[in-house]
DNA sequence: CAACAATTTTTGGTATACCAAATCAGAAAT
DNA sequence: ATTTCTGATTTGGTATACCAAAAATTGTTG
């Protein structure tokens, strides 16, 4: 996981467990998520069975509906395109101010990471490949150097986890991905605002079409089945 | 309140409760929630009590500390300002995207609003004029369509508030505010990006460090009868 | 008098039991 | 056959009790 800390209460656990399954579409949208089945299931109390389903909540990946067990989100293309607009801007912050306040130390981990990237590509596993990329525009994020701001966009990189997920699997292309995130790092060590937003654009600006793609057809396909 | 919904649990009731406490300096920064004794005082049980403090937690409102009492949080000036660049942005990108998709209906509210708070400005109290403040910002933000970003763009504007208010208190202008809301809806009218970007910028710069002062005073006064 | 260790207290985390409201199913009446 | 009313069941919400870990305090010892 991206996440360095060990999850401390069983909430944690279980909030952690129901995400994986539901990103990995083990579970998938329009799941019911019955906190005491669920909870018996796992052979824990409905209490922290209670807040991890609140912390999935709040992550966006499952909806509370009153007196109705809570289901996992079937977010639609609207919203996962308006997502992915709101992440932009974030990165696109975080970038401009990254390009004053980026200590050499958070340039040299960028360009390691995308070291490592561009040897694994080939090698590992989607999933694994993704944390690495997702730890690559968390780095950005954290380079401005503004907590707020990186929490912000990291809770919004979480919850269109999936969604890029879907997209990338679909076209997953090596290079691109490799030399776009090469591009954003040379303009971050120039410390050029307008490349480092130019690259950003060009790297993300199609994530929100190939998202919507995504989206779309995993909607299309659960309308024919249950339908 | 700005919140239309109804406070329907407990825990969201209790939340509310402590919030206007926080928000309203009746708990100070640094004053401890303890779930068992404030439970009690509320004669209500740990659970709701606990959830609530979960959400205040997550507003930022408190902050939770492995086997500590949660305390109400003392925000750092440059927490607070980071805080604000992130709002500015986030402002900003609704406003340039409701150039293009604020409807008839939202640029009226918008200028009704402001009237209102042209015509409040010299009677009513400060707390009441921060409400209309707020609403005039969460129309903006809401005008640009975006369920996203307009919910994130209020949970900033909510975890401001403390900071806005004693800001506010401490130099209120008549003028500035509604000169400056009047030159935001004229460009969002016009639909006028460039223009809604300055008019922004203008109203929203000085905030950053207004609210510094005032939360530099408000640390310094606390240092003072702390130490 | 200082430092350390043991005990007591306080903390959050978890399990369980109970309740009220909402839903769903079945039976009865039209 | 359809609709409506009722009661059983399932849901989330709340209260309470218990536990383990972590502080704080106190007492003891050097």
């Amino acid at each position: 996981m991206s996440e360095s800390a060990a999850e401390n209460t069983l909430a944690e656990q279980i909030a952690a467990q129901l995400r994986r399954d539901i990103l990995r579409g083990k579970l998938p949208p329009d799941t019911a998520i019955k906190e005491r089945d669920n909870a018996a299931e796992l052979g824990v109390s409905r209490t922290p069975m209670r807040e991890a389903i609140r912390i999935l909540a709040q992550e966006g990946l499952v909806v509370l509906r009153p007196s109705r067990s809570p289901i996992v989100a079937r977010p639609t293309v609207k919203e996962v395109h308006d997502q992915v607009v709101v992440l932009l801007a974030l990165e696109k912050l975080s970038a401009q101010i990254a390009c004053e306040r980026a200590t050499e130390e958070d340039l040299s981990r960028l360009a390691e990471l995308n070291e490592q990237i561009a040897e694994a590509y080939d090698h590992v596993d989607a999933l694994d490949l993704f944390e690495m990329d997702m730890a690559f525009h968390r780095l950005i994020a954290e380079a401005a150097h503004n907590e707020a701001l990186a929490e912000t966009h990291h809770a919004y990189l979480a919850r269109l986890w999936r969604a890029r997920f879907l997209s990338a699997t679909m076209r997953r292309n090596r290079e691109r991905v490799v030399s776009h995130h090469g591009a954003i790092m040379n303009a971050l060590r120039a410390r050029d605002p307008e490349a480092v937003d130019a690259a950003l654009d060009q790297h993300l600006s199609n994530l929100a079409e190939d998202i919507s793609a995504a989206i779309e057809a995993e909607n299309a396909e659960a309308e024919r089945a249950g339908g």
